[in-house]
RNA sequence: GGCCCGUUGGUCAAGAGGUUAAGACAUCGCCCUUUCACGGCGGAAUCAUGGGUUCAAUUCCCGUACGGGUCACCA
């Protein structure tokens, strides 16, 4: 049989990564074994309804490559693929299950329901629908029914035994039917409520695989009830646990990583978020980490999916991250962080793609290369404290010796080309039989005034031009002799 | 509170009745290097807890603790 998954998320304009995980491994699911990926629009509570909602559902999704096979947009032979557009056969369904004596009529009022809830409260038992309208007489339905009194449909739950349904993460799990509630099916308005929308459109989608968040766990015996009653064969049910903030709260919208768009706009790739959120919740068999999007559907199985809750750690997604960026091919990577470079550094005679060559190696997250590159235009106040270097065996004395050693020296180099500048400066290394660090050291604090930089002393020269360059020097020459 | 689910280093996690208990991120040290980074090498660090079962349990069973989920005419 054809493996049918669906991704059905609610229109709310905001995708979580939690959700966004949920369709990766729907999506995966499908496409390991030739299957269909299939979207559906839950958009059945108008209350929340937002505008430009689904577009968010297609941006999200399109720009990390989970293309659906049937959809709203691009339909398919189990449509409409909206589920406000699929109103119409709830109520037949609803009541083809009272028929078979699996579902009732209900007509107790809103008042009713609302005293019940309270005494039950108040002696401290579960609210729960104590069945009244169950056993109506077949008269008082069909008097109730003619007199157009506001009904809805329940679930008829068996009064004893239990349900065991099987999880493919958690295996088989056993409920009493005692603490299953008779739930609404269908509402006073005619409408569905999800669980029984759920229910009706995964099996004429012809749905395989149910993949989850962990809410619905508590639920899905009476979906199994459900697909019971209707004779029709449950689907393989995956659920996966939820992203967490920390060990006791989820990972919510104002922690600021919750949403696909949160990290974009932090400047993440869409490739990294995607292979980190594969590894949250889930385990390859083998050592690698990296997936592209075709690997993960080679490698992608059930079995290594969690099942506890797992932390969000924004450290390993930004070493993901820098993975990725690294990877570029350097016109790739340039391309991408013009635009960033040029949010701090806007003088136009540096050479950009030096620059970058240097940058690259160095960069995690397009969004700290403003910060990386802001020495460019202006050399920012530095402590002196730069100068001094254990390792380099440098400090503000030799470091005024080196660059006055410098200065005139790289005022004798005419065209300033990295060549250039090298043998030069190397030169006066050799001459002064001194290590590579102790002038060039002092000379990357001096044009940079930075303790990390992209490049060292001579790609800096380079790009910032022979006066700039002799400029910061003599800057540099002054501060250390005021000392 | 009832019910359901979970618990391996700081984090993601593999694993399996007998292992030196993988790997990744982070961390520390060393090497390389023109600083940092990159790369290479190495270190420290984990089986929540109490009982069973067993020759042997982190792995199986029961309890406890802790955490999560759920108990809507929301999805």
């Amino acid at each position: 049989m054809e493996v049918r998954t669906r991704f059905a998320p609610s229109p709310t304009g905001y995708m979580h990564i939690g959700n966004l995980r949920t369709a990766l491994y729907t999506y995966l699911i499908a496409k390991k074994s030739g299957g269909k990926f299939i979207l559906r629009i839950e958009d059945t509570d108008r209350e929340r309804y937002v505008e430009g909602a689904v577009d968010v559902i297609y941006k999200t999704l399109r720009d990390c490559g989970l293309n659906w096979d049937e959809g709203p947009d691009v339909g398919g032979d189990y449509g409409p693929y909206v589920q406000s557009e699929r109103m119409g056969m709830f109520k037949d369904y609803a009541e083809e299950l009272v028929k078979k004596g699996k579902a009732y009529y209900c007509f107790c009022t809103k008042e009713r329901l609302e005293e019940l809830a309270a005494v039950q409260k108040a002696s401290n038992i579960m609210p729960m629908y104590d069945r009244h309208c169950r056993h109506l007489s077949q008269e008082e339905i069909d008097k109730n029914l003619a007199e157009g009194v506001p009904y809805v449909i329940r679930q008829a739950i068996p009064e004893d035994g239990s349900t065991t349904f099987h999880d493919e993460i958690y295996g088989d799990i056993t409920v009493e039917n005692s603490i299953l509630d008779d739930q609404i099916l269908l509402k006073t308005d005619g409408m569905p409520t999800y669980n029984f929308a759920n229910v009706v459109d995964d099996h004429t989608m012809k749905i395989t695989h149910v993949v989850r968040g962990n809410e619905y766990l508590s639920s899905a015996p009476k979906y199994n009830l459900l697909y019971e009653a209707f004779g029709w064969e449950p689907p393989m049910y995956i659920h996966v646990e939820h992203i967490m903030k920390d060990a006791q709260h989820k990972l919510a919208k104002r922690d600021g990583d919750a949403s696909f768009q949160d990290l974009m706009e932090k400047g993440y790739m869409t490739e990294a978020v995607l292979n980190y959120i594969l590894l949250l919740g889930w385990a390859p068999k083998g050592e690698n980490e990296i997936f592209s999007l075709d690997e993960m559907i080679e490698n992608f199985d059930i079995s290594g999916i969690s099942k506890s809750p797992a932390i969000f750690d924004p450290l390993k997604l930004k070493a993901i991250n820098a993975h990725y960026v690294r990877a570029l091919p350097p016109e790739k990577f340039a391309e991408i962080s013009k635009p960033y470079i040029r949010q701090t550094c806007k003088r136009g005679d540096v050479d950009l793609d030096l620059l970058c060559s240097v940058l690259q190696p160095r960069a995690e997250l397009f969004t700290d290369i403003p910060e990386q590159v802001d020495f460019i235009d202006k050399l920012p106040e530095y402590s002196l404290e730069l100068y001094n270097n254990k390792k380099m065996k440098t400090n503000a004395e030799t470091s005024l010796d080196a660059l006055k050693k410098i200065l005139p020296v790289l005022e004798g180099v005419e065209d300033f080309t990295q060549e250039s500048v090298h043998d030069a400066l190397f030169k006066l290394i050799e001459a002064e039989g001194v290590k590579n660090g102790i002038i060039l050291f002092p000379l990357r604090v001096a044009l940079s005034g930075k303790q990390f930089t992209p490049g060292g002393g001579i790609e800096l020269a380079v790009i910032l031009g022979k006066e700039d360059s002799l400029a910061r020097i003599r800057k540099g020459i002054e501060l250390l002799s005021s000392q």
